[in-house]
This record gives structure tokens, C-alpha cells and sequence, in this order.
DNA sequence: ACGGCTCAGACC
DNA sequence: TGGTCTGAG
């Protein structure tokens, strides 16, 4: 839900700058011979020529759309060219077009404080850089205004017939009538537009933009004039611009909230918004949001543009619709470990390029149950403490697993139904990394940093008696012992940055008084807390999360060691053939289905929480 | 129960 | 808090 906040100063210049078919142009950068050429992105081609997610300009004139299928758009525009977007672990792997978003973001961030809004579009303010033009430089006495600024779009500047466009825009930038706020627009026109043709010349990718005096109106005006354009949005023409959108081009009011205001209220455009006091969309949608619809309506956003180039959150995901869905422990174990494989590798990159850590792991799973009643109940959300390195994520990622599961079976596991699988199927896993703090470089953070460490590095402790392959054998609520993903973690209290750690916590793993005793050890060497964050992190990070080739050998291991043994070679047999092949391939080089005995053993090995390498 | 895969933010 | 929900591209 938006939420109102108070216009931080009068007048400010924004930018959103949103680049052009994204996905194409990465990869027209790849294959240059495709530009200019009719041309989409698709994912997984091997159904209906898979699914477009990203369309050029030249293929959008011959109809081709955003979710088409790659077949349909072979239909209206039989000469297009589809691009795979690339894959890892048979999932989409979308790194090329971050990187490439990236690209851009460390460009436009020089010329004031910039937020990275999603893969292909940033906010920029630009309200010092244009104060300081204004002051130094006004666009009044430049002569020569740059080309790229002078096919800018003006909303609200009427061409008069016959009047050369550009001349117009020249016209206006120079104005000196003007009042304080558009000649700080106008400095933002000359602004962006170097910015833009930096980006083209740094990066080869053309983007639109939209500036304004807050994040809302740039939004609204960037997507006005695409591909390679700017427009502009004068104080002046605000409302005229309001009165006639409709309420779901507006960000924010393109779901339900939007078609709440138009079912119920009456709103078919943001300038009917005028007609209902604030009092009255308080009533309705909540202090907060009603406030915010309130001054929407008057062009008003007060919404700062965060000074931030790097996401919040990793996530590694991917759904199995349908007949795809996934029907065992053993194959939603094989994509937990995938997409595990693939977070754990970025959060290595995210360390080593942004000095960051993770500290959240969150399992967000979508299952249906064909049982009963209750099939539309959700599969819940589980988190734990993110401990670094490939093993330790796929582990915790199971097990929260686990916990969900047992949760969304809940009591009616239908036991009678023997080792045969209960009747639900996981449409949809994902795992994120969230709570990602920069690791701390002076000595001012290091209590708070040094909580979160003690916090996180040790978590849950799994017994062998949750391993198992089928639902209906998990264990009764109450005494299992995977309860413990979510049970409270020990903290120490720091008082302030000289805090003392004990050497001997009650409550504390044997484990962790280990640390603690090693972290004085440290200190009173003479290290900083924060050295010792670095060696620690940097260390357990070589061991085991950033050398993937060793790693993925010992996973494998690991991760199968347990509880093939464990599997029933009868409920195999009963599974589609598909997954049976799956089975078969993971289980080599190890035992035949057939051959399998029971010897769980070596459980408690694998998943002891001093376990190293 | 095909629109896939990500992200962010608000609410309680 | 953690978990759910909404909304965006």
C-alpha cells in the first residue's frame, strides 16, 4: 500500500530513467548483427517457442507482445528473431542483464543521488546538480544547447502550425520569464540528456526519461516517449496532465486499489480523485494511503529517491506448473539445491564486489493440495539466519522446507496412505537473501555488526529423523526437532562499541563459545572487531562457498549420502517417468533403487553443526 | 492449473 | 519480529 510522504522541498528536479526493451538490447550488444532488426527475448523455448519477456521496437510494429508465445509471434512477424535468455541449473539465469544493469546504474550515479528502481530503470535527483547549473551556467546564456536536449518533449508546449519543433524547445530552455522551477527543469533537460548520450557511448543501450519535480511525475512522463527520448514535465502542466489519466496508469494504482477507486468510487482518471476530501479517502483506503491518493491527485509526491545503486534482496526461483508440479521430497530437494547453488553464488559475488553480507534466508514455496477442502491453502513463508557457503544454504533451505511442509500438511497427513505421496505438489520454489548489510569498514558499526554475526553463524541443527521421503512420515507436531530452525538464537548485549564478550554465555552452542573465545583472543591482539568480521567471513567463504568446483563434488555427496537409503525403490516405481529418470540419474553411481537397504547412520555426520568441509 | 522471475514495500 | 500481500517490470 503507497504511503504519503510530506514534499521534502519545493522544488526538486527528478529523473526516471527506464531503458529501451532491455533484455534485447543486452543481447544485440552480444550480436550486433541484430540491431535494428525485428527482435524478442524468450524463456525456455522448448514449449510453443517459450515465452516472450522482452520485445524490440521494430517487432512491437508488427503487433509482437510482451507474453506472447514465441510461436505467436512468428505469426505476425515470421521474420523476428528470438534470443534464449540463458540458462544455468535448467532455470532462466538473469546475471547478464544485472551486470548490464549495473553498467548503467554506475553511470548515471555521477551526477547526483541515484536509486536503482529495478534491473532497467533508475531515479536520479538532480536538484543540486541543477541548482549549481542554474547558478554557474543558466541554459539562458548558453547558445549552443546540445541536439539530444533539443528533442526533448515539452508536455504542455504547443507546437503552433508550421513552427520548427526543436526551435520551440530551444525557445523554452532559454526562457528567462520563466519562474525558478522550470529553469531548474531546464537545467534537468541539459542534464539528462548528456547523461543519456554517456550511457550510449559508455554502454552502447539507449534509454528513455522522464524529469519532473518528484519521482512520480518522471515515472508517468518517461514512458511517454519511447524508445530514445526524453519528455519533460513543467509545473504548469501538471494537472492538465492528471485530470485526463486514466487512475491505473498511475504507479501504484495498476492492481486492485486502482480498480477499488474505479468499481467503487466512481474514478475512471486521477483527476476525478479531486472531487473526495482526504477526510473521505481515509475513510476508505486508511490514513496513509488516503492521504497519498489525496495529493496524487494535485500532482504532489513527496517520496525521496533513496541513495541506493545495489538491491536489497538475491533470489533464486522457479515454477513448475502444472503437470510439472513437483510430487516428492527427493525432486523438491534437487531444485531447493539449484536454486541454493545459484544465491550462494551471487551473494559470493555480492561479497566480493560490494564488501556486503546477507544475514535472512527465506523459503517462499506455492503448493496445491488435490486432497481436500482446504487445496487453496498456502504453502507458508519460512526464514532462518543465512550462514554462508553453498552446503550450510541448501541444508537450512531444506529444512525450512520441512518445517513448512509439515505445517501445510498439518494434521490431515492421511497417514493410512503408507509410503504412497500424499496428494501434494509444489507448483513454485524460491529461495531469497535479504538483510544485507555492508560489512563495516571503520570501528563505528561494530557492535551492531558484531550482533548480527553472533546471531546468524550457527543456526539450526537437524536430526536424521526429519530426512525422509515421503510427507506422511514426518514426524507428529511437537516433539521434532526441526522446531528449532525457528527457535529464538542467542544474543549478547552490547552496551555500546567497548563491550565485552564473555567467554562462557549460557545458552551458547559449545560452538559458538569456541568464537567467542577466539574473537578475545583476537582483541586482545590487538584487532579490531571488524578485521576479524573480514577474516571471518572471507575465510569461511573460501572454504566452502566460492570454490565451486570442489564444493559441487562435496554436495553431491552430501546431499545424497543420507537419504537414498532411505528411499522406498516401491514409491520410485509409482512416480512419473520423468522424475523416475531423474532419480535414476542421481542415484548413479550409487546403488540400484532395487538393491537399496536401509542404513541411516551416517546422518547425524552430515548435518552436525560442527561440521567442517 | 502456464505469464516466469525478480524485486520492493506496507501491514499486523 | 516474521509472514503475508500487493504491485511493478
Amino acid at each position: 500500500m503507497p504511503v504519503a510522504k510530506p514534499e521534502s522541498c519545493d522544488s526538486r528536479v527528478i529523473a526516471h530513467i527506464d531503458m529501451d526493451c532491455f533484455y534485447v538490447q543486452v543481447e544485440q550488444r552480444k550480436q550486433p548483427q541484430l540491431r535494428g532488426l525485428p527482435t524478442a527475448v524468450v524463456q525456455y523455448n522448448e514449449w510453443k517457442g517459450g515465452a516472450l519477456i522482452a520485445v524490440s521496437y521494430e517487432a512491437r510494429k508488427f503487433g509482437v507482445k510482451r507474453s506472447m508465445r514465441g510461436e505467436e509471434a512468428k505469426e505476425v512477424c515470421p521474420q523476428i528473431h528470438l534470443v534464449q535468455v540463458p540458462v544455468a541449473r535448467g532455470k532462466a539465469d538473469l546475471n547478464g542483464y544485472r551486470n548490464a544493469g549495473s553498467e548503467v546504474v554506475s553511470i548515471l550515479a555521477r551526477r547526483g543521488r541515484c536509486e536503482r528502481a529495478s534491473i532497467d530503470e533508475v531515479y536520479l535527483d538532480l536538484t543540486d546538480a541543477a541548482e549549481t547549473m542554474l547558478a554557474e551556467a543558466p541554459p539562458q546564456h548558453l547558445e549552443a544547447i546540445d541536439e539530444e536536449a533539443l528533442k526533448s518533449h515539452i508536455l504542455g508546449l504547443n507546437n503552433e502550425d508550421g513552427s520548427d519543433v526543436k526551435e520551440n524547445v530551444r525557445n523554452w530552455i532559454h526562457r528567462c520569464n520563466a519562474d525558478h522551477r522550470d529553469k531548474l527543469l531546464a537545467c534537468g533537460i541539459l542534464i539528462v540528456a548528456e547523461l543519456r548520450m554517456q550511457v550510449l557511448k559508455e554502454t552502447e543501450f539507449t534509454c528513455s526519461a522522464g524529469i519532473a519535480h518528484n519521482k512520480m511525475l518522471a515515472k508517468l512522463a518517461s514512458g511517454m516517449n519511447k524508445p530514445a527520448q526524453q519528455t519533460v514535465v513543467p509545473f504548469s502542466s501538471v494537472q492538465g496532465l492528471l485530470n485526463s489519466l486514466p487512475i491505473r496508469k498511475m504507479k501504484q494504482l495498476g492492481g486492485k486499489l486502482g480498480m477499488s477507486l474505479q468499481i467503487d468510487m466512481g474514478v475512471n482518471t486521477v483527476g476525478d480523485l479531486l472531487q473526495f476530501s482526504e477526510e473521505k479517502l481515509q475513510e476508505r483506503y486508511g490514513l496513509n494511503t488516503g492521504t497519498w491518493l489525496w495529493n496524487i491527485a494535485r500532482g504532489i509526491n513527496g517520496e525521496a529517491v533513496e541513495g541506493r545503486l545495489l538491491p536489497k534482496s538475491h533470489g533464486s526461483g522457479k515454477t513448475f506448473p502444472g503437470p510439472r508440479a513437483l510430487k516428492t521430497v527427493s525432486a523438491v530437494q534437487h531444485w531447493l539445491n539449484q536454486l541454493c547453488e545459484e544465491l550462494s553464488e551471487r551473494l559470493c559475488s555480492d561479497l566480493d564486489q560490494n564488501k556486503r553480507i546477507a544475514h535472512t534466508l527465506t523459503l517462499h514455496v506455492r503448493a496445491y493440495k488435490s486432497s481436500d477442502s482446504d487445496s487453496q491453502k498456502k504453502f507458508p513463508s519460512k526464514s532462518c539466519p543465512l550462514r554462508y557457503g553453498t552446503a550450510k544454504i541448501q541444508e537450512d533451505a531444506f529444512n525450512l522446507f520441512q518445517a513448512g511442509l509439515r505445517e501445510y500438511i498439518g494434521l490431515y497427513g492421511g497417514k493410512s496412505e503408507g509410503s504412497h505421496y500424499s496428494g501434494w505438489g509444489i507448483t513454485s520454489l524460491s529461495v531469497s537473501a535479504s538483510k544485507i548489510v555492508p560489512i563495516p569498514s571503520g570501528t563505528c558499526s561494530i557492535a551492531k555488526y558484531f550482533h548480527w554475526q553472533t546471531s546468524s553463524h550457527f543456526s539450526s541443527i537437524q536430526s536424521p529423523e526429519n530426512l525422509r521421503m515421503d510427507a506422511t512420515h514426518l514426524s507428529p507436531p511437537g516433539n521434532e526437532s526441526y522446531s528449532e530452525v525457528n527457535l529464538p538464537e542467542p544474543k549478547i548485549d552490547f552496551s555500546g562499541e567497548e563491550s565485552w564478550i564473555e567467554d562462557t554465555i549460557p545458552g551458547l552452542g559449545l560452538q559458538e563459545q569456541k568464537i567467542n573465545v577466539w574473537k578475545d583472543e583476537f582483541q586482545s591482539r590487538g584487532h579490531s572487531l571488524a578485521e576479524l568480521n573480514e577474516v571471518e567471513v572471507a575465510e569461511e567463504n573460501e572454504r566452502s562457498s566460492c570454490s565451486y568446483i570442489r564444493d559441487q563434488d562435496e554436495r553431491r555427496r552430501e546431499a545424497w549420502s543420507y537419504n537414498i537409503d532411505e528411499i522406498d525403490p516401491s514409491v520410485i516405481d509409482e512416480l512419473p517417468t520423468e522424475i523416475q529418470d531423474e532419480i535414476q540419474a542421481w542415484l548413479q553411481p550409487r546403488k540400484r533403487p532395487n538393491n537399496i537397504v536401509k542404513r541411516g547412520s551416517t546422518i547425524s555426520h552430515y548435518f552436525s553443526p560442527t561440521k567442517k568441509s
